[in-house]
DNA sequence: TGGGTTATTATGTCTGCACATAATCCTTCC
DNA sequence: GGAAGGATTATGTGCAGACATAATAACCCA
């Protein structure tokens, strides 16, 4: 049996676990710990590094390794386009094109940006799933990023056109909940001021903004860790 | 200037934004790579397994590698101990425990952790941000974990006692907005039916399930991405 | 034509070596 | 005692070569 960087990130796991390296302390160097497995440094290095990017150790040059003493879960998030995530849920997807007007977006928007008086495409989509209200999509869109003639958004959803073809940009992404404003009771067919989940993502190209989306999902929605 | 990993990483991200290789192509191979870059076939292996990593290339022995035709947005979130969010806000932490009781916990519980009829502990514990209500956590904590003398966890919280002892456990994490129930609204000082942050999480060690936490966040709470 | 076997090929990983880099330690000097 | 600077050292990265693995492509034969 060969060890392999997958044999040796999983000894070491067992190792912090039962505490045979306690939390906070210093581990072998990478040369004794090839030399007691009989492998590579090469190898152990691959080990050593998957495990510090999940955060469960610390490394520094010179320094050396330790286990993390109060580790910070990572979880990570899929995030797919609207049309994917209905479709994975067994259901039909579409969308309707709710509005699409121009104008300067209002401060909270500006800043997150980190615009100033620029003016924007704003546009409203209501994303379905078997017919019933899934997502309420208010995105402010700069029209510099858009082609000559201006995509319809009203065939293609903004969410997916800009996936497409805007994609690997840089961007934030947050969660958080909030009382459906009157408006969005309307739009998503709930009663004002019940709690739905919100998500907020700001996008940035190489040179300049791109774009800011409010997505209000309906009640029940959840957001699922990968496993 | 040397041809680093990271450099090659930059130079293929590149070609994909300028649809130099156009979204579900295939990319030249490694060797091919290595020898335009004038590099080793492992360097360019390393740029090419971090981007696959982070959901924009798609590789497969012998198929070759494909630029993801529409990629999945990858977020990664810290899901730090309370106390460190807290301090991370440069505001002052505390916890009162509420309620300790054991008992068999309802189904929706149960069927999440994957246990049937077992008698854990109840703990429901108050996390407090500069003294105003902050996480309202309610948790099922499965006795069989705990060392002899419990600890006690109205000396330290179950949520910091945990991460140090049961730490590098599998689990998974669940987002969503719930109105606040009427203990909820009482317990944080809110209105009922307010819009809530809930965070739900089940835990488990190798052997058996460990524990489900629902934390209910209060208002104006946001999860944010690291960029 | 169809099915099963073999050859080919791109990625996955390992080795052993080398040098780069950053941070610590330790010495020296004022 | 304290600051400056050089020696030391663990990690970070690169290279060339090798074999492993998986999946496709090609082939052969019934």
């Amino acid at each position: 049996m060969r060890t392999g960087w997958e044999d040796i990130r999983a000894e070491v796991l067992r190792r912090i676990r039962v505490r045979d390296w306690p939390l906070g302390a210093m581990i072998p160097t990478e040369q004794d710990l090839a030399a007691e497995f009989g492998c590579a440094r090469a190898t152990v290095n691959r080990a050593l590094r998957e495990l510090a990017q999940s955060g469960v150790l610390e490394r520094r040059r010179k320094a050396g390794t330790r286990v993390v003493a109060l580790p910070v879960r990572k979880a990570t998030l899929d995030i797919p386009v609207i049309r994917q995530e209905v479709a994975a849920r067994g259901q039909s997807y579409s969308f309707r094109l709710l509005e699409q007007t121009s104008g300067v977006p209002p401060v909270p928007v500006t800043s997150r940006l980190g615009v100033a008086s620029l003016r924007m495409i704003y546009l409203e989509t209501l994303h379905l799933a078997d017919g019933q209200p899934f997502v309420y999509e208010t995105r402010w869109l700069n029209p510099a990023v858009l082609p000559d003639p201006t995509p319809d958004f009203s065939a293609i959803s903004a969410n997916e056109w800009l996936v497409a073809h805007l994609s690997y940009a840089t961007g934030d992404i947050a969660f958080f909940a909030s009382a459906a404003s009157a408006r969005e009771a309307a739009v998503m067919g709930v009663a004002p001021g019940e709690a739905l989940f919100i998500t907020e993502r700001s996008t940035w190209g190489p040179q300049q903004a791109i774009t800011f989306v409010r997505l209000a999902h309906a009640p029940g929605y959840r957001v699922q860790t990968v496993v």
